[in-house]
DNA sequence: CGCTCATAAT
């Protein structure tokens, strides 16, 4: 602190102004002392006189001057030689500790004013509240408190405000309950400190009886606590009483609109959010950085990149383009929006680079993976992410729970097992895996990679669980093909009193499929309705639809179909077209086939599965009014991709990939587990060729190895002997391949893990998990 | 002379 007062002074200032201790507020009206306004001037303070004091006429250590204490080692000296210091001196030292945190110094001042009999003084025990706060010795704080012979509404605020200070706000919440208790009343200083507390504990209640005593004192119309209110109204999550609070507000300032903008961002009201913006515009308030940041979050939020340019150049004319901030919104503006080149422009552009650019960089990563419409976009954004994560770990920042649950969705999303498992380890060093968010990202990374029990671990030892962490869990048995225990923990959840989603009734009913259980599923499936007022949409149909179809109950498939009351998608009537190949009834597979060409399909997939189904019938005539079709409505060619990751490394597949320097090897191995398949039974299925060139035609026969095979050979050759091989591939896996892998597991003694487009197949010993039924190409 | 207040980006 650079310009404390020393205190040459003595006596005889508590003779210039010996009554100024009895204007304590408790003294005055209550309303007076609520009028809220910045402290008027003071008459004449300590400081003023000490600078007259100090001045040139008056020399420090003139020899007139009694030496007194300059700071609290000198005072300290002083007491210890068994001299007297000034009780009024205590105040200032006191606030000296204050500002240097020095609690030792408090604690024998303290030990000193206790025996001069001081502590009588609500000036010194108020200071004496305040220091061990400032320390963080909350304890010593109350202790002494409660001890006190006094106490005024300032000592009580002191305590309050102490409590918020070191994130006690639960205690903070007590002492306002037994001051109102005691009697005493509240000033607007106790009320906003305690308006703080609720802010913490997120609690509407007690905010909102708060609220109601700031109403009985006036102060709700004041500018500050009417923002603080928006603000507790918001974080409590009634965006509707938070935007009430501002309509209160008669003097609307910059941080008022701020405020309420910036909770229609969290409540997620984009569209008020941003009619609020352009009302504050056209009401002349000049938006500063924290406006301009919410704002841009807006226009983040609904992908509005021309707002968001709008916006931009607000920046760029307010003056605030260089805040970091401002910076990393409209980074994170430009990549939300696919403008990953303009996103990677203005990141190496950046010369400080915070945490939170990093993880605005690694999430609109995660994002673009996740939206990607096709499989390189998804495979370039997440190694890029995971890049980014490496570099943020050498750059010496520490990654945060944002950073760990971005990244290991990256993970998920590449089955990247290795750098998952090394992830995680560092959520445990530091600590993150204990935030909800990060240990659900975690369970998800292990379910999607396919290892069930890493992910069972991982969830029960969650300290908490959200509606989230429960749907991903249960999603997960149910693609293992674990449909009992799925069942078993959507009951545990429903125990537990978390509210199941759309999603999670998608997991339950597909491990009712997937175990045949029609009486559960239907069941289910009238709960979610009854129960839980979910309308049942395309996927929780497809899940009845494909369980009748696996059961091959084919009549009642349709019947089904028929029943739902919009009309059948794409998904619908391929899962039909599956069974009706599987089971052998291709007149209803006809029949399925003709509305679905009636839908004009986009999708290369659904394409091959009508092929495939007219190639089994042998009709011929099917397959070139398809093939015209497809020309017709320019259906490109079918991108068969697959990826595999081996270390820190991912490795990337085409059909008939040649290019990897140990093609040679793996094609000499791939056709010796080909021929010992043959002779333990494998045949291989006559499909439609799925070619990856450009310009070839299509063509029958098995000459062309699709991607996920060349995947899982190169895992075969360059991992561990004991390791599980785990691939991603872009579209459905066919019924060659899926035979051929079973085969493949059986002969090399390995799990191997295909995540395909629609599910999740683990191989292992020459069986499949997805109970060899699925939408197979 | 002691207690106090609000807004932003992942």
């Amino acid at each position: 602190m650079a310009s404390l007062p020393s205190f040459a002074v003595n006596a005889t200032l508590h003779k210039l102004d010996p009554d100024a201790r009895k204007l304590s507020p408790t003294s005055l009206p209550i309303e007076k002392s609520l009028a809220y306004q910045r402290s008027p001037p003071i008459p004449e303070s300590s400081s003023e006189i000490l600078a007259r004091e100090r001045s040139p006429l008056r020399p420090e250590n003139s020899s007139d001057v009694l030496p007194q204490p300059l700071d609290v080692q000198e005072a300290i000296d002083i007491l210890r030689e068994g001299n007297r210091v000034e009780s009024v001196l205590y105040v200032p030292l006191l606030q000296q500790c204050i500002d240097n945190r020095t609690l030792p110094d408090a604690e024998i001042l303290h030990a000193h004013i206790i025996k001069t009999g001081t502590r009588e003084d609500l000036f010194v025990s108020t200071s004496l509240v305040n220091v061990y706060m400032k320390c963080g010795a909350t304890g010593h704080a109350r202790k002494l408190f409660d001890k006190l012979p006094h106490r005024n509404i300032v000592t009580w605020t002191a305590l309050i405000t102490g409590y918020v200070h070191n994130s006690r706000p639960d205690c903070a919440v007590e002492v306002f309950i037994q001051l109102l208790e005691s009697g005493v009343y509240p000033t607007n200083y106790t009320l906003g400190a305690v308006l703080s507390a609720c802010c913490a504990l997120y609690s509407i209640e007690i905010g909102e009886q708060v609220h109601g005593y700031m109403i009985k004192y006036g102060i709700e119309s004041n500018t500050s606590m009417g923002n603080s209110l928006c603000s507790l109204y918001s974080k409590c999550g009634s965006l509707e009483s938070a935007v009430k609070a501002f309509q209160r507000i008669p003097d609307k300032n910059v941080i008022s609109w701020t405020t309420v903008i910036s909770a229609c961002g969290d409540q997620g009201d984009t569209e008020l959010g941003l009619r609020l913006f352009i009302e504050m515009l056209s009401e002349n308030v000049e938006p500063n950085e924290y406006t301009l940041t919410s704002a841009l979050s807006l226009c983040c939020m609904v992908q509005d990149l021309s707002l968001g340019k709008q916006v931009h150049s607000f920046c760029i004319k307010f003056g605030c383009e260089f805040n970091v901030p401002v910076k990393n919104a409209i980074m994170y503006l430009y990549l939300k929006c696919g403008e990953i080149n303009e996103a990677r422009r203005l990141f190496d552009e950046m010369e400080t680079v915070s945490l939170i650019t990093w993880n605005a960089m690694i999430a609109g990563h995660a994002q673009m993976m996740n939206s990607a419409k096709d499989d390189v976009t998804a495979y370039h954004s997440g190694t890029e992410a995971l890049r980014m994560f490496l570099k943020l770990n050498r750059s010496g920042m520490k990654p945060d729970l944002f950073s760990f649950s971005s990244i290991l969705s990256i993970c998920s999303g590449l089955v990247a097992l290795e750098q998952g498992e090394q992830i995680h380890a560092q959520t445990i060093k530091s600590g993150f895996l204990s935030d909800v968010v990060v240990s659900s990202a975690l369970v998800n990374m292990y379910n999607k990679c396919g290892c069930i029990e890493k992910a069972t671990k991982a969830f029960v030892e969650m300290s908490r669980r959200t509606m989230i962490s429960w749907t991903s869990m249960i999603t997960g048995y149910s693609q293992h093909g674990r449909s009992r225990e799925a069942i078993q923990l959507f009951e545990d959840m429903r125990l537990s009193g978390s509210r199941p989603n759309q999603v999670t009734f998608v997991g339950v009913l597909s491990a009712c499929s997937h175990g045949g259980m029609v009486d559960k599923a239907e069941y289910y499936f009238n709960m979610m309705k009854n129960e839980y007022g979910i309308e049942p949409v395309m996927d929780h149909y497809a899940c009845m639809v494909d369980m009748f179809v696996r059961l091959g109950r084919l009549e009642d498939a349709f019947a089904f179909v028929k029943k739902m009351h919009f009309e059948p998608n794409e998904i619908i009537w391929s899962i039909l077209i599956a069974g009706c190949r599987s089971h052998g009834n291709m007149e209803l597979g006809f029949y399925a086939a003709e509305r679905l060409l009636e839908l004009k399909p986009r999708g290369i997939e659904t394409y091959v599965l009508l092929l495939n189904m007219y190639i089994s019938a042998e009709r011929w005539h099917d397959v070139s009014r398809v093939r015209k079709l497809m020309k017709d409505e320019k259906i490109g060619n079918m991108r068969d991709r697959s990826w595999i990751s081996i270390k820190d490394k991912i490795y990337y597949f085409r059909a008939d990939d040649r290019t990897h320097t140990q093609s040679a090897e793996m094609y000499e191995f791939l056709e010796s587990l080909l021929e010992k398949a043959k002779g333990l039974g494998y045949v291989p299925y006559k499909s439609v060729e799925i070619s990856d060139d450009e310009d070839e035609e299509k063509k029958f026969g098995s000459t062309i190895h699709h991607s996920e095979r060349l995947a899982i050979i190169f895992g075969l050759i360059n991992m561990a002997e004991d390791a599980s091989i785990r691939v991603v591939k872009n579209i459905t896996m066919c019924r060659d391949c899926h035979s051929a892998v079973k085969f493949f597991s059986l002969l090399t003694k390995r799990e191997i893990i295909v995540r395909d487009s629609k599910r999740l197949h683990k191989f292992i010993d020459g069986q499949c998990s997805c109970g060899d039924f699925g939408a197979l190409l």
